[in-house]
DNA sequence: TTATTGCCTATTGGATCCAATATGCAATAT
DNA sequence: ATATTGCATATTGGATCCAATAGGCAATAA
């Protein structure tokens, strides 16, 4: 056989395709808060029948990314101060172990990625990418830390905050902080004290919530401006937004 | 008004019935590692059709307690060793912080239902409910720790492990030290003393951990024995088990 | 005018139907 | 005898269809 192998089976799904690009679109803030699901709208932007959509949502809603109400259809979670509160405090407690643990067993090129993947975020300018350049550096950080269950956690977790956190980079001056306590972590990370390692990555993950508490102190109506970019949908030219748009004749 | 007040829309839907159903059967073990579950045979058991069955089964998926593989279907996910001592140092982790925060908070009615609870677990004569009882031990300390989204995580992590752990607890000896670990854990926390609260709680955790290993060291060869009760399939009278059963005529 | 009722339509939850894939067995060729 | 091929059937993934609910608007009654 000279024929490069290949599962067919690992070929994703329509639910697969659908669920990503729902996921990519609710974390990067493209579908905004409380926006409704409409199932025939997504069925139609996706060319497919409403059954992969469901499926899609109904993994959203386990992924606590969308909410439903039963026979009102799925919106865009909405989360409150107190759960983003809570969510950093669980992300600081157990990015805390995960770093401790990857700085033992990281290898050099992992090093290497990280230095590489910190000067990414570094040097971005656009914000709409900045979430991704952030998530960039702290998986190189975690590569080896040999836990997959905590690095899901860690994911899960950031999949529901992100688009809150990012917001506050945007508008405050996050950014500048955040490419100081950064270099600071790999610093620590390179000189392979997973102590302060660990401390500085739990400070770097509270200090931005600090940040966003003061700022929603200052602005109680949330501002959720920028943001573009809707997922590409494979086919089909509508985007997941207003619009009645009748079926069924 | 005189009538009782009720929100007809909180009302299970077949979906949520059928997840409720499968997740029981799975963490107690009624259903055990790879056994294959057939859409049209479940769908048979619980007397709907295959949609419902089919969002139950995606919803255990994102809860990691089934597995899927494109076009072959949904078997019971099998958990390796290495991935069940992940899931135990999380929750000791995890179980550590909020047990900490409970103590701190938890009113006079939590400390009574505690110390019930921990006498119910002791006192529980059928293994096949020392799962319940442990979590109703620890879910009545947890109950004022103020986490919620902690309180999820560590949910999930033991539906995944319940299972492997109570075998553990039913094969050795490891429900008189489980006893009297709650006891101590019981004490602290009537103390207030949320340090060694998280201490013991955390010792508890990978104790167990540590004897389910040994055990597996021992026993190569995993025993699973025991175990009995079908969660409650609404009408009919068949188990979701072998038996090709022909459909379509 | 204002509250109530009944109808119309959009939308969801679930049932049924169809196409694609997988698997086992019999027939065939070597 | 053994490997290969083709067919029959089981099973999944997805499409379509139907029933039940929600919500808006017009007609009606006070």
């Amino acid at each position: 056989m000279r024929i490069h192998k290949l599962n067919v089976g690992d070929a994703p799904s329509a639910a697969d395709l659908i669920f990503e690009s729902l996921r990519r679109a609710v974390i990067s803030g493209a579908l905004k808060d409380g926006d409704p699901l409409r199932q025939e709208e997504l069925a139609q932007h996706f060319n497919t029948s409403r059954i992969p959509v469901r499926e899609a949502l109904t993994r959203l809603e386990q992924h606590g990314l969308v909410q439903i109400r039963r026979f009102h259809g799925y919106t865009v979670a909405q989360m409150s101060r107190a759960q983003i509160e809570e969510i950093c405090r669980f992300r600081a407690l157990v990015e805390g172990e995960v770093v401790a643990s990857a700085v033992r067993r990281a290898s050099a090129e992992t090093l290497t990625l990280a230095r590489k993947t910190c000067g990414a975020f570094a040097k971005e300018r656009d914000p709409v990418l900045w979430g991704e350049r952030n998530r960039e550096f702290h998986a190189a950080l975690y590569a080896d830390c040999g836990l997959p269950y905590h690095l899901e956690a860690i994911h899960a977790a950031l999949d529901k905050t992100e688009r809150y956190l990012v917001d506050q980079l945007v508008l405050t001056s996050g950014m500048r902080r955040a490419r100081a306590e950064h270099l600071a972590i790999l610093e620590a990370f390179e000189a392979r004290d997973a102590r302060l390692a660990a401390k500085l990555t739990r400070e770097h993950i509270l200090g931005a919530l600090s940040l966003f508490c003061d700022y929603m102190d200052a602005h109680p109506a949330p501002v959720r401006a920028i943001r573009g970019r809707v997922s590409p949908g494979p086919t089909q030219k509508g985007r997941p937004g207003r619009k009645p748009g009748s079926h069924r004749a």
